[in-house]
DNA sequence: AAAGCCACCAACCGCAAGGCA
DNA sequence: ATGCCTTGCGGTTGGTGGCTT
């Protein structure tokens, strides 16, 4: 014996309301509200509808003070920030964003926002003085583009943002001595999508556009990778799960075109070697992973030398904060 | 001009949670 | 404690319109 169905299928409408409908619903629901309960709302409304579907309509279409139209930059960065932090968890994404509902910003993010994330890297500027074989780099590859419907990796990877940002987000609260776990959901924000420029250096790396920015971010720490052991002490997960996992079990691999998760088809590069943080577009982060795993790359230098076209060092001693970079470890200028 | 393709978005569906008797 | 009913959520579908070939 099955679930009892909600209404009598064979006697409902389906497919877009008329405006004949939503006016008899506006009204009813102006006058008696719900009247009790959704399931018996149609038919005391003289509506040949599934309860279901009066519900969805009044509350994404009809109710008032909906917000149709056009998302504002404020918008779509709380809808990215929550995002990295809770996922895909669309009722308290919309509850932070008044007249939004949970279905347009799922449409919205599915249709619009993830591709815009996906967007080229802000490098322009510094293409036209880059060697070819960075230019190409940086270049979308065809497999790239012809498969981008298999970036299911998007989502995991803007989660991925969350260590860095948190790392750095809590290295900077202990350093003020704040416990990491107080951060507070706007410093979260605010702190994930600024740059802070200190004595011409980086100070809060975090998610900047498409970019993922991570390195040390003071003095006494060297750089970001395996090499001065900070992935190890880098957490993921939300920023209530600080701490719970390490990096080490999970970034710590470097050139290997998987991180030991099944099914996962991400490569992290952990690739140290640059004095001030390294910078890599997530764009390019993905078409590489992208690139080893497809192409099979299995010869550990081969990776590496493809690495060292897309590894971007901002110096620490560049004052002027001028993108730098390497190409089979030798500093181009 | 017609066909094919694609993006968009309203609506549907199944499932889980919560409330209540 | 249990089972039924309603509500809410999130993934998915399918219709539509615009663009490209």
């Amino acid at each position: 014996m099955g679930r009892a169905p909600c209404c009598d299928k064979a006697n409902v409408k389906k497919g877009p309301w008329s405006p004949e409908e939503d006016a008899m619903l506006k009204e009813f629901i102006g006058k008696y509200g719900t009247a009790g309960n959704w399931i018996s709302l149609p038919q005391k409304a003289g509506l040949r509808r599934c309860g279901k579907s009066c519900r969805l309509r009044w509350l994404n279409y009809l109710r008032p003070n909906i917000k149709h139209g056009e998302f504002s930059e404020e918008e779509d960065r709380v809808i990215c920030t929550l995002y990295a932090t809770i996922g895909s968890r669309w009722s308290i994404i919309a509850s932070q964003l008044p007249g939004r509902t949970d279905n347009d910003i799922k449409n919205y993010w599915n249709t619009k926002l993830k591709k815009k994330l996906m967007g080229y890297s802000n490098f322009p500027s510094n293409h036209t003085n880059l060697p070819l074989p960075l230019q190409n780099s940086l270049q979308p590859t065809p497999q790239f583009q012809a498969h981008t419907t298999m970036m299911p990796t998007l989502s995991q990877l803007f989660r991925d943002c969350s260590p860095f940002t948190t790392h750095h987000l809590q290295a900077k609260a202990l350093s003020s001595f704040e416990s990491s776990l107080s951060i507070s959901q706007n410093f979260l924000i605010n702190q994930t999508y600024g740059f802070e420029m200190q004595d011409g250096l980086l100070m809060n790396p975090g998610i900047f556009d498409n970019m993922v920015i991570f390195g040390g971010n003071n003095e006494a720490a060297s750089c970001s990778s395996s090499s001065d052991g900070s992935c190890s002490k880098m957490s993921f997960g939300n920023i209530n799960e600080i701490k719970k996992e390490s990096m080490s079990t999970y970034l710590h691999y470097q050139g290997y075109p998987s991180n030991g998760y099944e099914d996962d088809q991400r490569l992290i590069l952990d690739y140290g070697a640059t004095s001030y943080g390294d910078v890599l577009s997530t764009r390019n982060l993905v078409n590489l992973n992208h690139e080893l795993l497809h192409n099979n790359y299995d010869n550990l230098e081969e990776v590496n030398e493809l690495l060292n076209y897309i590894i971007i060092n901002r110096s620490r001693n560049n004052n002027n904060s001028s993108v730098s970079y390497y190409f089979n470890d030798e500093k181009q200028t």
